[in-house]
DNA sequence: GCTTGATCTGAACGGGTGTTCATATCATCC
DNA sequence: GGATGATATGAACACCCGTTCAGATCAAGC
């Protein structure tokens, strides 16, 4: 019979996903080899094959991981009802969602263009939801007299490509703390919706 | 002696420019071959040679002319004196620089990680004296009491992020035009410092 | 029309690529 | 303790990589 403990596949295969995670990061989708990644994991390259199809689907599994667990936290982040309290808490849920995962974050946006049409379709799908969960927040702001705007899709591209911005230029050591950061974000989001 | 006209280098030269500008926006600067990009040109991989010591330093050249005539052309653009008004110029600049070359300035983002640290320091200077400008007309804006923010440089850095964020999804046929994108950024831009 | 020299070809270099597969290993269960 | 089967090895597959270079090509200048 199967080996049920003892097998190593549970923890290999999380190794190869941190290891395809971290190298896809630093180098890039198609700068890392197979190779590379079996020898960060401390394996041969043959053995990778057991948890990955190839080598395509080890950076769709990552990018389709990464952008599910992303809306199931925003889902479970805790939401006020009024649509400037949700406002602050999607600003505090981006920024911190984003600060903690800076590679998974960095891949999505950028090997994109490494996917078959259907992969790619199928992540964009995953984020214009996360994208239209903005947008629902500053119509019904609009709605109750808070919020205006001329363009609410706009807006929410816009605030969404300043929050994204920060994890390209924020370090741990720096000038600003997270905190810091993050109550000057919510300040210019406020601004840029307000009434 | 050499030819001096009739010579083919001042045409070839572009085209493998263009070539390479093109496959690595498309594909990412390791992901192209240098065979690739002598097919595109219609070239022997060795031609290529006698226009780039090495496949790194064709990306490095892309990127340091991108950054330096994004420099020149800001500042040949036309600039009021008021601060406000120069906000106005940075921010119809940068939507109109960014939207006539989208292939340059995605690989100025995207392939930064494939510098040595000397280029990327380069490249990094040049981009950083970009950012000061904006800087700047924030600061003046402030002394003059019309605009009002807490922190300059993330200031900036937001603007330059929502305004750079514009070229992922604006499209030449989609319900906005170019426009209508610049009126709504000048807007929002303004509403982010205004006191 | 012959020489010059910039330009390009085409083959070769050593080495790396993703993927496959027969074989070995070895913890588990009977 | 012997059989089972998941897991890993290591060699092999065909192919592509960046780069070099001797030799061909050919327009310009004398």
């Amino acid at each position: 019979m199967a080996r049920t403990r003892g097998s190593h596949s549970d923890i290999t295969g999380p190794r190869v996903e941190r290891a395809a995670l971290r190298l896809f990061a630093k180098h890039g989708y198609a700068a890392v080899s197979m190779r590379q990644i079996a020898t960060e994991v401390g394996v041969q390259a043959g053995a990778l094959y057991n948890y990955t199809p190839d080598k395509q689907m080890l950076l769709v599994s990552l990018m389709k991981t990464h952008m599910q667990d992303l809306l199931a936290a925003y889902e479970a982040w805790p939401k006020p009802v009024d649509p400037l309290g949700r406002l602050e808490a999607f600003t505090r849920f981006h920024l911190s969602f984003n600060s903690e995962r800076p590679e998974a974050v960095f891949i999505s946006y950028m090997e994109l263009r490494n996917l078959t049409p259907e992969h790619f379709n199928e992540i964009a799908a995953l984020r214009s939801r996360y994208e239209r969960a903005l947008v629902e927040i500053l119509e019904d702001g609009v709605q109750d007299g808070i919020f205006q705007f001329e363009d609410a899709r706009v807006t929410a591209f816009a605030i969404i490509g300043m929050l994204t911005q920060v994890n390209t230029w924020f370090r741990e050591d720096g000038r600003l703390s997270r905190a810091d950061v993050e109550a000057l974000y919510r300040t210019m989001v406020q601004r840029l919706v307000s009434a």
